[in-house]
DNA sequence: AAGATCCTCAACCGCTCCTAC
DNA sequence: AGTAGGAGCGGTTGAGGATCT
C-alpha cells in the first residue's frame, strides 16, 4: 500500500504540489536511493533536518531572494492580523517566500517599530496603527507604482486565489469570485482618523493619545516622527513632489518616518 | 582608521503532531 | 493501544556585514 501526504510544507501548499510519499519504501525507491548514494556517497555530515531546512529556505529553485515588495509586506500585515504568528500559513500566500523569511521580517521590521514606539506589538493599539497608518501607506505606494508601471501584472496566485498584484481594473476585480479584502482596504483610509496637516508635537501627542489609546502611554512621540503632518490622501501628491525615490521594490516603515520628516521640511 | 554597536537573516533547538509498526 | 521516529512549526541564537562614534 502506498500513501501520500497532502500536508503542506512551509513554503508551498498549492494544489499541484508534489505529494510526499509516506509508508513502506518500494523496491524502486530503494534502488534509487542506493544508486544515488553509490554515485555521490553519504557525503555531508549533516542531519536530515538540517538538509531539509537548507533546501526549503535557501536552495529550492523557486525560493525568491531579495527584499519584500510592498505587496508582499501588505499581505504579511494583513494575514498576520488574521492568523497571528502562524508563519507557515502566512507563507502559503506569498509564493517563493519562506516562513523563516516572513518571521524574520516581522521580528526585525514590524516589531522594531513597536519597540521604537514603546508599545507592545501584540497590542490592539499597535494593530490599529498598522491598519490605519502602515497599510494605507503601503496601498498608496502600490497604487503609485502601478501608475508608473501599469504593465506589472501577474497571473501568479495564492492557494485561495488572492492575486499578489493589485488589479488596476475595478470591473475585473468585481468579477473575481475570490475578491481579496486586502484591496478593499483603501476604505481604511476614510475610516481612520484624519490627522491635521498643521500640528505641533504637543498637539500630535494629544491626537495620538485620543485616537490610538496605547496601554502604555510612555511612547516616544519623537520616534513617531512628523508622521501626522499631512493626511494620507496627500501621499501621492507628495510622492510626485519628491520624485520617485521609492521606485525600488522595497519600502518599510522606517522610510515612512523619513519621508514624513522630509515632507514637513518641504512645507 | 578602528573599535563599538546595531541589524539582518540563516540555522539551530525543542516541542507537537502524525504515521508506521 | 502504545511506542518510536520523522516532519513541520514557532521561538531563539549568533555570525557577519553595515553603520555609528
Amino acid at each position: 500500500m502506498e500513501t501520500f501526504s497532502s500536508k503542506s510544507s512551509s513554503s508551498s501548499s498549492s494544489d499541484d504540489d508534489i505529494k510526499l510519499r509516506r509508508g513502506p519504501w518500494t523496491i524502486e525507491e530503494d534502488n534509487l536511493l542506493v544508486h544515488y548514494i553509490t554515485n555521490h556517497g553519504e557525503g555531508l555530515k549533516r542531519t536530515g533536518k538540517s538538509c531539509r531546512l537548507r533546501w526549503l529556505n535557501y536552495l529550492k529553485p523557486d525560493v525568491k531572494r531579495g527584499n519584500l515588495t510592498p505587496q508582499e509586506q501588505l499581505l504579511i500585515l494583513e494575514f498576520h492580523s488574521k492568523l497571528g504568528n502562524r508563519w507557515s500559513k502566512i507563507a502559503q500566500y506569498l509564493p517563493g517566500r519562506t516562513d523563516n523569511e516572513i518571521k524574520n521580517y516581522w521580528r526585525t521590521r514590524v516589531q522594531k517599530q513597536a519597540r521604537n514606539l514603546k508599545i507592545d506589538s501584540n497590542s490592539a493599539a499597535f494593530q490599529e496603527m498598522i491598519r490605519c497608518l502602515w497599510i494605507p501607506r503601503l496601498l498608496q505606494k502600490i497604487h503609485s507604482s502601478s501608475v508608473i508601471q501599469p504593465s506589472i501584472q501577474s497571473s501568479r496566485s495564492t492557494p485561495q486565489g488572492f492575486s499578489l498584484e493589485k488589479n488596476n481594473s475595478s470591473s475585473s476585480r468585481s468579477s473575481s469570485s475570490h475578491s481579496s479584502s486586502i484591496y478593499e482596504s483603501p476604505n481604511i483610509i476614510s475610516e481612520c482618523p484624519k490627522i491635521p496637516r498643521e500640528i505641533g508635537d504637543s498637539d500630535l501627542n494629544s491626537f495620538v493619545k485620543a485616537h490610538f489609546p496605547f496601554d502604555d502611554n510612555s511612547y516616544d512621540i519623537n520616534n513617531f516622527g512628523q508622521l501626522a503632518t499631512g493626511n494620507f490622501n496627500d501621499v501621492m501628491e507628495y510622492d510626485q513632489m519628491i520624485g520617485d525615490v521609492l521606485a525600488d521594490s522595497f519600502w518599510s516603515m522606517d522610510e515612512f518616518f523619513y519621508q514624513t520628516q522630509d515632507m514637513s521640511n518641504c512645507k
